[in-house]
DNA sequence: CGGTTATACGAACGATCGGTCGGTCTTATA
DNA sequence: TATAAGACCGACCGATCGTTCGTATAACCG
């Protein structure tokens, strides 16, 4: 059974494995998981098409894989990054700015994968939705921990809705990606960034723990 | 050239174009307008996956208009019913319960069109794309013509940046539409809704003109 | 009536889709 | 060294994609 981690055969299957995974979040994140052609994914990834049905057994495995390296490029990428940030208000903007930073830096070609998988399966019954619709509530409800966090740390207004804010946080920071690629880049950034901060300093019981407004 | 507008041919021809373009734009909103395949859009409409032809020269023609389509039925369902409200602070919430009420009732099986089509075309060049674009600036300068109407008539602080607020306004309604359909569908409404409300109620001169807030 | 025009169709095209199959090469195990 | 297992490939499958073509039908015009 080869349990042994020194086995070079499933070595070198993970690693090709991998390779293709992200190119697969890559791709999708241009032209969708539905989009996101095997032919194309194996021309990308320097592999036949046959050799995919090596790691999975349909597509929808893949996809359902590709949602979920997705979610810890996420992680990796935007999580991680914000709680070097002190708990608090702080660590709430952080949380957006490093979300506004992976995509201004273009990390995924698309801008945005979980964006376009949610907007492709919001309407699509099935595991791959429900994979995706976890993913989502994981996010918001990692946003909601943290300004839930900031409030019982006195840093926002005890009136403060988490779940209310959560959502205003993400809507705004979602819209980012399509009106920086159709519209004005610049712009849609710093509206995206700016909205978020005054909210933020709207119920910041003490606004100076945050930058100042660029009015 | 049968002009003349009491040509049957021409009529029955148009009375299936139009058909086909509410298909269209309906199938679009579920499966994108990539995803439309001719075959299934025929089988909805009841007509020959050969009779498009007759009416487009490609699929990117009809793309094309549906997306004109599209955005007339916008105007028709959001724009027109929002003039209603009397101008000011007022219309720009109209606006947007308008949206979020084609978005409720839905109007489109996916929700919303330019949602869709926004996502799968801002990296994808060409014609189509532009239109999508087009159609995104004509609406969110709307909305910041609206905004600007209301700063005007002094029912919002003369601070207000419009381009500003015009982009939160329709990134809490955009947003509205995956929230609902893949999380809690009455939370993501009522938070869209508050959200601007909320927004319009501390940049308004008198909050009195716009209903309380129910926290 | 004949001739023209526009709508709409069925059949077929090449291309591409997701997926299968038989086999090759490499690596681990007995 | 014989055998099993895993990674990977080329060839091929039926289905579906967008598109073309030739034709049938119906409505207009002279």
């Amino acid at each position: 059974m080869a349990g042994n981690r020194r086995d070079g055969r499933l070595l070198r299957g993970e690693r090709s494995r991998e390779a293709i995974l992200g190119q697969a979040v890559s791709l999708a994140s241009v032209h969708g998981l539905g989009g996101l052609s095997l032919g194309r994914l194996a021309e990308a990834a320097g592999v036949s098409k046959s050799g995919f049905f090596a790691h999975w057994r349909d597509k929808e495995q893949l996809q359902l894989d590709a949602v979920e390296w997705a979610r810890l490029q996420w992680i990796e990428h935007i999580v991680q990054p914000a709680l070097q940030a002190p708990a608090g208000v702080r660590r709430v903007l952080a949380l957006h700015e490093a979300r506004l930073r992976f995509y201004a830096d273009e990390v995924l070609p698309g801008g945005c994968f979980f964006f376009v998988a949610q907007v492709e399966f919001d309407d699509r019954p099935g595991p791959v939705r429900d994979r995706i619709a976890k993913a989502l509530a994981g996010w918001v409800g990692f946003i909601e921990q943290v300004v839930e966090e900031a409030v019982a740390l006195g840093e926002l207004s005890a009136d403060t809705d988490p779940g209310q804010l959560a959502y205003e946080i993400d809507a705004l920071g979602e819209a980012a990606v399509t009106h920086a690629r159709l519209l004005d880049r610049d712009a849609a950034y710093r509206r995206a960034h700016r909205a978020v901060l005054q909210r933020l300093r709207a119920l910041a019981t003490d606004p100076a723990l945050l930058p100042e407004d660029p009015s």
